[in-house]
Order: structure tokens, then C-alpha cells, then sequence
DNA sequence: TCCTCGTAACTTTTT
DNA sequence: GTTACGAGGA
């Protein structure tokens, strides 16, 4: 039987069996759409007998690259990982990584995330001797992300030199840093592979013969770089299935458009359409709201808009409260969720949606205050903490010592009075790599830093020789040897018992390496593209993200918090219509994300910074939805007090005092003092301390 | 050369 | 509330 067409509708049927012209789904919120691809792919191998290792398939982030993942194991019951469901960075480091020689590079290149591609510039800025206040750091990444998306068209380029005369000069010293460090930043990752396949026909052939069908899910958000690689693996073929919806376009700032969606059809002719409007999500009124919301956006895009419906019942009214302030913001919604936990939802149920990531601190005590276990989704990213970071560097550098980030990171971390001045001898006999550099500079040092230097080069020379048998053991033996925790004990006394246990845990994953069958290699190259991943998503707990970081789920219950001018919309697209669209299809996604209930809260003032609170006033989009939402009374402020006083008891998070408890690295000890979300242990082996209860576990 | 302390500036959104 | 940076002393 044909289970790949098991209780799809019409259109989704006919999107699954179509293969012999180039596709686009337009799938609505709700509409199925990745039922619609994993079923596709079913059909492919099933009917079509396509190996799934010739399908390629690319999401938009690797956490639904890995539900897609799970899913098509599931559905053609099998148990070997698909090696070609990925997202377009991974997929084009996958690529390069085997082909770089071609463009230069060596392979074991790295991939500079933020921080080391922010440092390279302040680098090139500095050495240019350019003005700081002109040309900020963060706004020439920003410039040449932007000339980078748009192969530096030359109008593009003219531009940003009006703002920034030195512009072109920037960009080449920066290129030119990266490649003498044997680096590539994200855009270079996708750059590189147009111009590996444009450069060399022969190549680009043979990865169009690797594949043959290509699935792209999200399409709206694909810029013209990713577009174009699309373009030289699919050739003159017509084995491409995208699926995507103009509405929901929210990465423009990363150079996509919802009108690229319209130029799928020009680049592959004969394409056919079918649209998904039927939504199996949302109840009548949330998605009456968000059509109305949507009704009022502007754009070309608008002929490809579609009209969800539905013929699910009137459903729950979408409710607004407002608040006095962000902390009764933050405590409103921990009450309001454990009720919706009284009425037989699981916490798992629940999402809170925000704007701005920063709107999580409130929202995090809030819950943990009220004993409410919850998750933040890509709010802080484990590879991107310093402690990890660290420890991290070392082993890129071992792997590529023409580093530059990394070696300079790790250097003199921790301190072995290595500073600027002799950093500044090493650059003069750089030629090839760092550690040669060393080696070449050390007869014409002395005294400390010269011996510093050698055990340094030791050190690595030693990392570098054992670290593909054993990285979890190298690693440790590492940290021995460098003492690194004694370095995080001095550096941050506040909660280096934290940044410990992290740390702990990056070794784990480098003991699973070998489990899993991966290369350290592959692995350093996921931890800079793959930032935000929740392997403890199948918790139940309340989840907390951002919009953005919504894309593509639903919930039950959604909360959307800080709904206010300036915050949702954000301030900075007031001045910029074109922004504000982008900030109306961000809300339309943010309330698509309902099934039941939809729940928006705004605080009347938010402290910004520390302490200054400032009034606030409703988001405008609230005006173009008000005959969809009851703006109801929250229960008296007095509510998120009340929780304040009975918290210290200790009832709420679970804990109490002269309870048996377990930390990760101290071991079992007892609770001498409970001070939500703090609590003071006295510990068998290293005595009392004060940490937060949620690193805490019962005994 | 390292370290401490004060101040300014800051937060979209993420691969 | 936090972090990045610069000045000045050890």
C-alpha cells in the first residue's frame, strides 16, 4: 500500500506525487508542509527507487534537519543516519571539506564563527588605523555579510562605500587575513561553493550526479547565494521540490526576500505551484487574526498570499493583558502557565515567543521562582561560552596552527606572561603557521616568556600527535595540565562551578565521538555551525525562544511576551517600512504558532538597561487584530508578590532544606539554605557552597 | 607584563 | 545587568 499518501488532503497528495517539473509548494502555516517533504520522500525511494542517499534534502536549521532526520528513519523504518538531510552551511562545509584544495584552501580549514570573524575585523580596522567611531566593527561584519550575499555587486558595493570609503580596502585585508589563517567565515562557506562549481564544470558534475532529487524545505529565507548553489547541483534538471510561503519570510537581513520566492519561477521554467491553504493547526480564530494581520502587508509577493482556513471550531479568544511592569510580566505568565498545567496540559505544552532574546532573563527567574521546570531554546549557546570556547581553541589550533583566532585566544589563556610585546616578535617570523613562527622566534627570546613559549609548543606538539586516538582523554589531560580550573576558579569566583560543569560536558560529547563513529574534525566543524541545539528537547518543560527561533513548530499554548512598540515591532524598523513588513510577517508567525490558546502580554513600563523604567505603549500590530482579542484584567498585581513570599519556603522548586541533594561535579551534599533560585549545600567532599537549585538534583 | 578598577555602550533576529 | 576597553599601579 501506498502508505507515503496515508490521510493527505488533495493538494498534499498531489505535491508528494509530482516529480516530472520543478516544484513549489506554497504551504501555509500549519499546512502540512513537512508532512508533505518526509512523505516525498517515501514516495521517491519507495515508488521511484531513488537510494535515500541520492535525495538531497535542506532545512533551514540543523535542530529540523535532525527532526527530518528522525522522521524519514521512522517512516522507511530503518536505522543508518541520512547523510544528505542537512542545512545549507552544513552541506556546503560538507562539500568543501572535501573540496577546498581546488579553491586554495587547505582541508582542514576552520569555520570563524562570530566572535573570531568580529575580532579579525577590529584586527583589519586597527591596522588600516581607521576611525573607530566611523567605521564600528559590528557594522562593517555587518557591511560585508551583506556585500558577500550579493556576490559584491558593484551597486551593492557603491553602496556601502558611500558610508564607508574604505569599505573595499576592509574587505580585502579581512579576505586576506582569513585566508592566511586557512579560515572561512559563514558566507564564505556558501561563496565558495558557487565559485568551486562555476570554476571547475567537472566537479560541479559531479555533484549534480550525486543527487537525483532535491527537496528544499523554507524557502522563503534562502538568499541568492543558496539559491545559486541550488541552481548548479539541480542543472538543466527538473528533480526540485521547494516548499515555502512569502509570509512567513523573516531572515531578510540575511539576504533573503519574499520575492525571491516569485523568481523561483524564472530560474526554473516549467515550474508548477500548488498551494497548501488548508490549516490543521490553529482554531477559526487565531487564524481569522492572522489573516487580517497578513491582509495588511504590502509587496509583489502579495499575488502568491494565501488564505488559511479551517473547519476546526471558533476555539478560545486570543487574550491580551497588560501588566505594570516586566517582572509582573515575567511572574503573570509562570501563574498562568501552571494553571493551564491544572487543567491537564503538560508543561511541554507551552511556549513563550519574545522579540528580543534579552526579554528571557525576567521570564527565566520568573520560572524557576515559581518551580516551573522550562528550557530556553538558543538563548545561550553552549559552543559559544567562553570556558568552551577555550578549551575548543586549543584543539582547532592543534588541528590548523595557522589559526589565527584561536591561536591568539589561547596563547596566553591561562596567563603565561606571554603579552603584546612578544606576540608582537612571533608575527615578525610568521610565515607559514603559528607554531613555526614560535619555534622560529624562540632563539631570540629569553628569560620566562621564552620558556613559556617552548612548553607551550610542547603542549601542542603533544595534543597534536595523540588527538585523533583519544580527544576525550587529550582534552583532559589538557585541562590537567594547564589547570584550567583553577584559571575559572580565579577568573569568574561567581559561578565557575558552572562553567566547570560545562565543560565536563563537552568532554562527554568527545567521548561519544567514537560511539557515534564521528571524526574530531567533523565534529569542530558542527560546533560552529551548529550553535543552538536542545538535545533535551523531549524534557517536559516549558519552552522559552525567540520568534525567530519558533520557525517551523507549534504549541498548544503560546505565549507571546513583550508585546509593545518598540520591543514587537522593534524599534529600529520604525524608520524603515521595509523593516516594519518584516516585523508584521515575524507576528504573523509568532501567532500561527497557536493551536489553542494564544496568550499576549505587555508590560506598561520595562526597565531597559538596569534600573530606568520606561513607560511603554501597545504594539501597533495589536490595532489591525483588536476585534480578535479580549484585552482581560490580570488578577491584581499582588499575584507575583504573594509568589515572592512563598518561594523561600521552598515548596515551589521542589527543594528543601536538609534535603539530600546531587551536583554534577560536587557530588552529593545537603541543603543547609534555600534562597530561590539560590540555594547554600553543604557538600561531602568540598564543603558549603551557593548555587543555583536548578543544577541541583534530588537524591 | 599583568591585573584591577572605573566607565561607556550596549541588545534585534542566527547559520 | 553585563561586557569591553583603557588607564594606571604592582
Amino acid at each position: 500500500m501506498s502508505d507515503f499518501l496515508e490521510s493527505l488532503n488533495p493538494e498534499q497528495k498531489k505535491a508528494v506525487l509530482h516529480f516530472t517539473s520543478p516544484l513549489l509548494v506554497l504551504a501555509g502555516a500549519g499546512s502540512g508542509k513537512t508532512r508533505v517533504i518526509t512523505n516525498k520522500i517515501m514516495f521517491l525511494t519507495k515508488e521511484l527507487d531513488i537510494p535515500l542517499n541520492r535525495i538531497l534534502a535542506i532545512t533551514f536549521t540543523n535542530k529540523a534537519a535532525n527532526e527530518m532526520k528522525e522522521r524519514v528513519k521512522a517512516a522507511l523504518n530503518i536505522d543508518t543516519e541520512p547523510q544528505w538531510i542537512s542545512t545549507f552551511h552544513s552541506l556546503a562545509a560538507k562539500i568543501l571539506r572535501i573540496e577546498a584544495q581546488h579553491l586554495g584552501y587547505g582541508k582542514n580549514f576552520v569555520i570563524y564563527d562570530e566572535e573570531d570573524t568580529k575580532k579579525t575585523i577590529r584586527e583589519v580596522l586597527e591596522e588600516l588605523n581607521l576611525d573607530k567611531e566611523l567605521y564600528k566593527p559590528e557594522r562593517i561584519k555587518e557591511a560585508i555579510s551583506q556585500l558577500k550575499q550579493n556576490f559584491n555587486q558593484q551597486d551593492v558595493l557603491d553602496f556601502f562605500s558611500m558610508q564607508y570609503p574604505h569599505i573595499k580596502k576592509i574587505y580585502s585585508l579581512y579576505q586576506e587575513k582569513l585566508a592566511l589563517a586557512n579560515a572561512m567565515d559563514f558566507d564564505d562557506i556558501l561563496l565558495n561553493v558557487v565559485k568551486l562549481f562555476e570554476e571547475n564544470p567537472e566537479i560541479r558534475k559531479k555533484w549534480q550526479n550525486k543527487f537525483d532529487y532535491i527537496l528544499v524545505d523554507e524557502y522563503q529565507d534562502t538568499n541568492k547565494v543558496q539559491h545559486q548553489i541550488l541552481k548548479h547541483i539541480v542543472g538543466d534538471r527538473d528533480c526540485i521540490t521547494v516548499v515555502g510561503d512569502p509570509q512567513q519570510c523573516i531572515y531578510t537581513w540575511r539576504g533573503a526576500n519574499p520575492e525571491n520566492i516569485l523568481d523561483f519561477e524564472k530560474d526554473f521554467p516549467n515550474t508548477t505551484v500548488i498551494k497548501l491553504e488548508r490549516n490543521y493547526r490553529s482554531t477559526k480564530k487565531i487564524l481569522e487574526a492572522a489573516n487580517k494581520l497578513i491582509s495588511a502587508s504590502k509587496g509583489k509577493w502579495k499575488e502568491k498570499v494565501l488564505t488559511l482556513w479551517t473547519d476546526k471550531g471558533e476555539g478560545e479568544d486570543i487574550k491580551l493583558f497588560k501588566l505594570e511592569n516586566d517582572k509582573q510580566e515575567a511572574g503573570f505568565i509562570a501563574l498562568y502557565t501552571k494553571k493551564f498545567k491544572e487543567r491537564g496540559y503538560d508543561y511541554s505544552d507551552v511556549a513563550i515567543l519574545m522579540r528580543m532574546s534579552f526579554l528571557s532573563r525576567n521570564l527565566e527567574e520568573a520560572f524557576i521562582r515559581a518551580g516551573i521546570p522550562y528550557q530556553i531554546v538558543g538563548g545561550l549557546k553552549f559552543y559559544e561560552r567562553a570556558e568552551i570556547k577555550d578549551i575548543l581553541a586549543y584543539l582547532r589550533f592543534a588541528f590548523n596552527p595557522k589559526d589565527t583566532q584561536a591561536f591568539k585566544r589561547i596563547v596566553n589563556l591561562p596567563s603565561r606572561g606571554i603579552g603584546k610585546k612578544t606576540l608582537e616578535k612571533i608575527e615578525k617570523f610568521y610565515v607559514e603557521n603559528w607554531l613555526q613562527a614560535i619555534e622560529d622566534a624562540l632563539p631570540s627570546l629569553k628569560g620566562k616568556s621564552k620558556k613559556a613559549l617552548e612548553d607551550f609548543v610542547n603542549l601542542i606538539k603533544d595534543i597534536r600527535q595523540n588527538i585523533t586516538k583519544d580527544p576525550a582523554k587529550v582534552a583532559s589531560k589538557l585541562y590537567e595540565t594547564i589547570q584550567y580550573e583553577n584559571y575559572l576558579r580565579e577568573k569568574y569566583p561567581k559561578d565557575w562551578e558552572d562553567r566547570v560543569a560545562n565543560v565536563k560536558e563537552l568532554f562527554k560529547a568527545l567521548e561519544e565521538l567514537s560511539i557515534k563513529g564521528k571524526t574530531l574534525e567533523e565534529f569542530l566543524e558542527e560546533t560552529s555551525l551548529q550553535q543552538a541545539q536542545d538535545s533535551l528537547q523531549e524534557q517536559n518543560s516549558v519552552k522559552i525562544m525567540t520568534v525567530h527561533a519558533s520557525k517551523g513548530l507549534e504549541f498548544p499554548v503560546v505565549f507571546v511576551a513583550g508585546v509593545e512598540d518598540g520591543i514587537f515591532p522593534s524599534g529600529r524598523a520604525f524608520d524603515d517600512p521595509y523593516q516594519m513588513e518584516e516585523e508584521r510577517r515575524l507576528f504573523y508567525v509568532a501567532i500561527t504558532r497557536a493551536k489553542e490558546h494564544l496568550i499576549l502580554t505587555m508590560a506598561k513600563a520595562r526597565s531597559t538597561f538596569g534600573n530606568s523604567y520606561q513607560t511603554t505603549k501597545p504594539s501597533r500590530f495589536l490595532k489591525d487584530i483588536k476585534e480578535f482579542v479580549k484585552v482581560l484584567k490580570p488578577k491584581t498585581g499582588k499575584q507575583p508578590k504573594q509568589k515572592q513570599q512563598t518561594s523561600p519556603v521552598g515548596t515551589s522548586t521542589g527543594f528543601m532544606v536538609g534535603q539530600l541533594v546531587k551536583h554534577d561535579v560536587f557530588g552529593k551534599g545537603v541543603i543547609k539554605e534555600l534562597t530561590p533560585p539560590k540555594a547554600k549545600v553543604i557538600f561531602e567532599k568540598v564543603g558549603e557552597k551557593e548555587l543555583l537549585t536548578k543544577f541541583l538534583k534530588k537524591l
